[in-house]
DNA sequence: GGACGTTTTTGATAAATGTCACAGATTTAG
DNA sequence: CTAAATCTGTGACATTTATCAAAAACGTCC
């Protein structure tokens, strides 16, 4: 039988927590692959999210449109990171989010339940799911403390956590994950190029 | 016998998960109360974090002091909140923040070992962590998004989001949770009054 | 009840960031 | 390969927020 769970999610969980062959089927069995084009969605506002997604290969942005029609990006989700709306997920009501590919994804995805019955049947992945989480948690608070600083600083995190990734992600985007405009934006990058 | 436990953590964790009173022995035993007066730190710059702390009385602010002495806070501390500085706890390595008491404040701290520990003899107690855990990411994700909005509507979301605790809480340190100065707080509420 | 320390308010001004308009540059689709 | 669409850079100006200074309000301790 030929598993159908990428190795980059296998690899994932290695290392966090070891799981047999038989488990690694159990999981297998409750994911979905979902493949994407640029543009399209993952998640609308309005609709209630039912998964957890892994992104395997591409990347995604989860953001909120404010009443004046600004998009405000709270977070990407590249290779090898978990991405879904927690709030709805948890609560079982309607997103406020949209999560959009960036470019062509693939994902693997599972649903609450299949993820409920699994951790039953595998309580160690509880602990990975826990501790996926706490990685998450360490992310966001590390934004909302640069969020409270200015503009350039903000984009110099950014440039430290997403390293590489700055090159797959446009200018407008990064400016609606930091907060500001993209002329602003524009403006910051062609000062640090001045100074260096 | 007497237990030590503060009704308030009982509560705290009936609402996630059932604990038989052998159980419950446990994780009392596992927990120490510390007393702290208003401006004393239950955390430095510096220093290792080794506990999680459950705040029965009172209340604390966590923040970080940037390099031009601002302080920025990212997070309050009331009963029946869990507050620890995780990125620290998780990495071992010295924490960037200070959580101090605002007023006279009971907290109840278990140590990383003995969270550990009781992980392994009480696994349900994993799921009531998990579940603390989803609480606070999903805070911390409606935060970012706030932050990312003019000064007024942060203003306003920290209205909603801490409600009758406000009183509590002196207007510099809302400021400083809301990145903005305090004087431009005071212009913001008092043109919010004008305008009611 | 006063005196002290702290916090909040207010005003004048400076700095940072946003807005709008448009010209280049880059990407995409046919 | 070219035309259209989208994205990025730049300038002039508006708005928001920060800074600094001082006065008013508040709290606390004798």
């Amino acid at each position: 039988m030929i598993t159908a769970m990428n190795e980059l999610l296998r690899d994932h969980i290695a290392q966090h927590i070891s799981l047999d062959s038989a488990e690694l089927q159990l999981v297998e069995a409750a994911l979905e692959q979902r493949t994407l084009k640029k543009n399209d969605y993952l998640l609308s506002e309005g609709q209630v999210c039912n998964y957890e997604y892994f992104v395997i290969k591409g990347g995604l942005r989860q953001y909120e449109v404010d009443p004046n029609g600004r998009e405000i990006i709270i977070h990407f989700g590249f290779e090898n990171w978990w991405i879904t709306d927690k709030q709805s997920l948890y609560s079982q009501r309607p997103s406020i989010y949209y999560i959009e590919a960036l470019e062509e994804t693939d994902v693997l995805r599972i649903s609450r339940e299949d993820l409920a019955c699994l951790s039953v049947k595998i309580p160690r992945l509880e602990r990975y799911f826990h501790q996926v989480l706490q990685q998450s948690s360490v992310m966001w608070q590390t934004k909302i403390l640069y969020l409270q600083k200015p503009a350039e600083q903000r984009y110099l995190m950014f440039r430290e956590m997403y390293g590489s990734i700055e090159q797959r992600i446009s200018q407008q985007h990064v400016a609606a994950y930091l907060g500001i405009t993209r002329e602003t934006l524009s403006r910051i990058k062609g000062q640090l190029l001045k100074r260096q």
